[in-house]
DNA sequence: GGTAGATATTTCGCATGCGAACTAAATTCC
DNA sequence: GGAATTTAGTTCGCATGCGAAATATCTACC
């Protein structure tokens, strides 16, 4: 019977982060901090002064993917990276001011967003899809495929 | 009260479809197609012959994305482009043999994924998430942000 | 018929993030 | 104490897909 609906649920995924993304980016054009950098942002305004990879990890992200992040956060004055003292591997990142106006920029933001990804939805259902969103995590976990 | 799930929305909807794009990676590690050429199998599995532009159209790609995705296909020989015959700017798609094997690889695959995604939820719930992802395309359109 | 505008696709530079392979520092174990 | 292993990050090459700008062709309109 239904059947129909869950056939295309790998692209509507796809392309309603796409939507979201694009959104974002075009929304923050003149802030310039983009929808991943928010994220950080995020992070380090709950934790700063955060390692490198508990960011990654809080993010979702793999070395690489924080690393890259990172360069370009640092490039762009919005994150310091400074060594940790105790662990000669480690980094820690830490707001810079201009972090910290982009990231109080990006909460404003969040709530325009929000409200629009609720719109049309109640809270009951918004339930249902956050817990689908977060199945993701056991359903398909880091590392192990077979 | 309640308002902490959506929260959260756009990191979670960010963290499944890259869950997903992983996993769909390390899974069709050998079969050599990625999500995203599945998806131009898939629409030439049923419109044999588009043109990059309906293709494009029916992935909720811009040009740049439909031409890139397209040269990638090109070069592994999973589609040909030639020509139309009518029209000296545009270009039609077509699968090649390795394109409908390929294809073949990816439908089977997709039923495991479906599988997954439907995993611990009822029909009605099912519905009520497609539909919150059907909802980005007028919640988000493409060109205008303002 | 010829010019102005629309349309199909490409190219460029960029951000994102993956897996694999690497470096360097810390930890464990004998 | 020193070798083996683990851990934190980096680097590389890649796929993805965006916006802006360019190119080539087609269509419309005078």
């Amino acid at each position: 019977m239904t059947s129909r609906p869950d056939r295309r649920l790998v692209f509507l995924l796809n392309v309603a982060q796409r939507r979201l993304q694009r959104w974002v980016a075009a929304k923050t054009e003149r802030n310039g901090v983009t929808a991943a950098q928010s994220g950080l942002l995020f992070i380090l305004g709950q934790r700063d002064g955060a390692l490198m990879g508990e960011a990654g990890a809080a993010l979702d992200l793999g070395p690489p993917g924080i690393s890259g992040l990172v360069d370009r956060m640092t490039a762009a004055r919005l994150i310091e990276r400074r060594a940790d003292p105790d662990d000669g591997r480690a980094w820690r990142l830490w707001l810079t001011p201009v972090g910290r106006v982009a990231l109080a920029q990006s909460k404003a933001g969040l709530a325009e967003i929000n409200a629009r990804l609720a719109e049309g939805f109640t809270d009951a259902e918004i339930e249902i899809v956050a817990r689908w969103l977060t199945s993701f995590q056991t359903k398909f976990p880091r590392g192990e495929v077979q």
